[in-house]
DNA sequence: GTCCAATAAATTGCATGCAATTTTGTGTTG
DNA sequence: CAACACAAAATTGCATGCAATTTATTGGAC
C-alpha cells in the first residue's frame, strides 16, 4: 500500500477502477471479507471503501445482505440522462463564459490520452472516455459540480456496462474533438448543441440490451491492487 | 430505537436535524467516543453515521483528525448557490411539465405545517424551509435529483447557520406561498423567475456576517436522541 | 509573561470476535 | 420432478481492544 493512503482509500480507488472499466458487472456481489482477504486487511477497510462506493451510486448497499455493483434500471438510467444533461449543459455554459489558461491543452492531451488507449485496446479507455466530462467539470472550479457530474459519469458507466454491448466505450473520441473545437470559440449556443448532441449519443449507445456474467471477483481485485500501488 | 433503524441509521437522523436546525453549529466537533456514549452505542455506529453525513455534505471528516459540522466558506457558498438555483430550474421546468395529482396538496399542507412551526417558534421551522424544496424535488420523481438537490440545500443551511443571522430561516413562507400559486399555473416561465428570485433572496439573507459558539455537543444530541424515539 | 520539551490524555484507524441474519446445501416427502 | 424443513455455511451489524496519531497539559527556562 503506498505510504499515503489508508487501507480503504486504497481498497476504494481499485474498486472504483474496477467497476467503471467494467471488470466488475452490475450486480457483482462484494462480499466484506472477500474483499478483505484479497486487499490482505480486515473487513474494517473494506466496509469503509463500501459505503464511499455505495455514496457515489456504484455500489449498492442493502441491510444484512451486503454489497453489490449497482444495478441501475432502465427507468433510472433516463433519470440519469435527463439529469446529466441539464449538468453537464451547466458545465458548457461556465466554460464558455470563463476557461481556465491551461483548460483546452489539457483536454487536446486527455484527448490524446484517450486515443492511444484505444488504439491499444486498453480497458483505461473506458474509463478515459467517462473522465473527459470530469475533466470538464473539473475546469468550472466548482467542487460540488465536480462531484455530483462526477456521480451521473459514473451511473452512466453502469447503466453501459448492464445495457449497453460489452466494453464498449460511452463515448466516441471524434465528439469529444468537436466540443473541444467549440469550447475554443467560446459560442455557448455551438457548444451546448454539441453536448446535447453527444450525450443523446451516449445514451442511445448506452441502451442495447446486451449482457453476460463476470469472472471471479478475486481475480479481478488481484489486477486492480496491483495497478494501485 | 425504533425496531426498524439500524443503529447507525437512528444516529444519522438525529445528527442531520441537530445540525440541520441550527443547533450544531458549522464547526461543532463531533468525537465518536462523545456520540457513542450519547446514544449508548459503540463508536462503529457513529463512525457509519458520520461517514453518511460527509458525504451528504453536512460533515467533514479528516484523517486522523477526527469529524465536525462542515464549516462552508464564501467561495463554497457561492458555488453552492451557482449549483442550486441550476437544479431548482430543472426541478421548476419538470414540474410545469408534469406535477403529480396530490403535489400541490402536499405543498399546502407544508407550508402549514411551517407556519404552524414559525408561530410556535419551534426551531423545526429552519429545518421545514429547507424541506420545501426537497419536496420540490420528490414531486419530479427522480431520486438522483431528490439526492442532489438535498445536498444543495443542506449546504445551504450550513451556510446560513455559519453567516446568516443566528436562528433564522432561510426562507420567506410567502415566497413558497407565491411559488405553489406559480406552479398551479403550470407556467414555467413565472414560476422559474419567482424561484430565482427567491433563491437569490435566500443567498441574500445567508450572507450576513455573524457567527457564535455552540453550546455542549451531548446536551444536544440527548435532545434530539429522545425527538428521533 | 512567552516559548519549548516532555508527558498525559483524547481520539482515530484498524483488527478481531461474537451474535444475528441470510444464503446455501441436504434430505425427506408427495 | 417440485416443495418443504432443517442444518450448515456465509455474511453482516456491532462491540471491544490495541497501536498510532493528535491534542492538551505541565514544568522549566528565559
Amino acid at each position: 500500500m503506498s505510504t499515503n493512503l489508508s487501507r480503504s482509500d486504497a481498497i476504494y480507488a481499485s474498486l472504483r477502477r474496477a467497476i467503471l472499466e467494467q471488470a466488475l458487472k452490475p450486480g457483482t456481489k462484494l462480499p466484506e471479507d472477500s474483499i478483505g482477504d484479497t486487499f490482505g486487511v480486515s473487513r474494517t477497510s473494506a466496509r469503509n471503501a463500501l459505503l464511499r462506493l455505495a455514496s457515489d451510486g456504484l455500489v449498492e448497499i442493502k441491510p444484512n445482505r451486503g454489497a453489490a455493483v449497482a444495478m441501475p434500471t432502465l427507468e433510472e438510467a433516463e433519470e440519469v440522462f435527463a439529469l446529466r444533461r441539464c449538468l453537464e449543459r451547466e458545465v458548457i455554459e461556465r466554460l464558455c463564459k470563463r476557461m481556465p489558461r491551461d483548460g483546452i491543452d489539457a483536454l487536446i492531451s486527455h484527448v490524446r490520452e484517450e486515443e492511444r488507449a484505444l488504439q491499444a485496446s486498453s480497458p483505461r479507455s473506458i474509463r478515459l472516455a467517462g473522465e473527459f466530462h470530469i475533466l470538464l467539470a473539473e475546469l468550472t472550479g466548482s467542487k460540488l459540480l465536480i462531484d455530483f457530474i462526477s456521480q451521473v459519469v459514473s451511473r452512466s458507466s453502469l447503466i453501459l456496462a448492464r445495457f449497453g454491448r460489452p466494453h464498449s466505450a460511452e463515448c466516441g473520441i471524434d465528439e469529444h474533438v468537436q466540443l473541444i473545437e467549440a469550447l475554443k470559440e467560446q459560442d455557448p449556443e455551438t457548444a451546448s448543441r454539441i453536448m446535447d448532441h453527444h450525450l443523446h449519443a451516449v445514451e442511445d449507445r448506452a441502451k442495447t440490451d446486451d449482457k453476460d456474467d463476470g469472472p471471479d471477483i478475486a481475480e479481478i481485485l488481484n489486477r486492480y491492487m496491483s495497478a494501485s500501488e
